[in-house]
DNA sequence: TCAAAAGTGTTGTGCGTACACCCATGT
DNA sequence: ACATGGGTGTACGCACAACACTTTTGA
């Protein structure tokens, strides 16, 4: 069979963060290009011998040396013939959770500076990341209702006002602190510790910590983690 | 920038039917290469100025000259580097629906031979397609829960019990009749005509069919369509 | 003593679940 | 009249939703 092909496979990642009550997202300015100067996505082309979740992470070190808690491939872009202005390319997106309170970001080769920015307040961004990014953040919602997947934006100990904080924001909702603290307890995946955070004004809270054994022993049992409110 | 990748990419579609009680796959009997006369998955490879979704369609209509009711992204294979024995293919897999009860399959340059498997009964597959396949079965099942496409698997006017018949096959779980169909019926997304399904035997059962408008209208104004049985 | 955030219980109601009998037709 | 599948109603319990006051600390 004669197969002459002419398309380029990359990888994108779309890292969100949480901190200060604010949903993050890592973008790399480009070096390189048409596009230099532009705000984009961590990503970069798939190598012959390399799988493809090794080239992301291959990326992800590379570009911000970040590590990252929670990793998973979000859709495959190629729709679009002309989004990479340079030639055809077909993006496989992946969609990544770190805990960005410490993050140390380093600028490599491909990127000339990687930076944080929060969800709300994008730059303009190359390519047709825009729509990589909505795509993935739909996918954030989804998913924080019926996967425990919140705790890989918090630090190990976090404070259970931190917890909802971060449901209400990703999820853009009201919830009920009393409602929502009788439910995620009754999961028995949370617990509590001795320690206390810190925070400047009122009543010292306790730090707790997500049991991810055990959550996976429930899991093989057939429980099925769900938070939902009006 | 100098890049040289020697990946291919192709499309894969997972094309499910449904039809008296099973639920069935379509299969092509490969007609070239070392895995001639292996059963696989409809294929093949993306061209270089053609969309993903072109390509799947295209390769549809080439290969079975299927109609699909409902077609979305999947996932994307190409972890396993030697997926294929010819040379390292990355593809992106498609999940489509049609309602197979009267369909005229067509063998085509690519493949010897069109069929329809049940899905409980499957040859030996080539490449990675059973992986695929588990993949969608998966994806199908999730589905069937919080989206109405069971819908797509049947015939425009169907009976109650074909439906109820259809989740207890796909989700291997017995559904108590009464509780679907007054769950069913709640949503108001499923109208009675005045016509009769024939069964050979027993009391004559209406024909039922569903209102893709209001359920479009419903969804836009927030309603969820969710089944969920113990 | 005031401000700021943490922590805690109760009540109502709507929805899911469990469950069994009659109906219409063909043979 | 019998076999086969179609069609229907009710009662219970649980889980979610709504809701407000007290506690602890620092300034």
């Amino acid at each position: 069979m004669e197969l002459e092909q002419n398309i380029k496979i990359a990888v994108d990642a779309i890292v969100f963060g949480y901190s200060e009550n604010s949903l993050n997202v890592l973008l790399i300015k480009q070096k390189y290009g048409v596009l230099k100067n532009q705000w984009a996505l961590v990503g970069g082309f798939i190598k012959d011998n390399e799988t493809i979740i090794n080239a992301v992470n291959r990326e992800l070190k590379e570009e911000t040396g970040i590590k990252v808690n929670y990793l998973e491939q979000l859709y495959t872009f190629g729709d679009d013939l002309d989004r990479d202005p340079r030639f055809r390319v077909i993006s496989v997106a992946y969609f990544a959770l770190v805990n960005s309170t410490k993050l140390i970001l380093k600028a490599d080769s491909d990127a000339e500076d990687a930076k944080w920015f929060s969800f709300a307040e994008l730059p303009k961004l190359a390519f047709d990341h825009d729509i990589i990014l909505k795509t993935a953040h739909q996918r954030l919602q989804n998913k924080l209702t019926y996967q425990p997947i919140g705790f890989d934006l918090l630090p190990k100990e976090f404070l259970f006002s931190e917890l909802e904080n971060l449901y209400c924001t990703i999820l853009d909702k009201e919830i009920d602190r009393r409602n929502f603290r009788k439910k995620i307890l009754s999961f028995g995946i949370v617990e509590e510790t001795e320690k206390f955070g810190n925070k400047k004004n009122g009543r010292p809270a306790k730090l707790f910590k997500f049991n991810k054994l055990k959550y996976n022993k429930l899991t093989k049992e057939g429980f099925l983690f769900d938070i939902n409110f009006a």
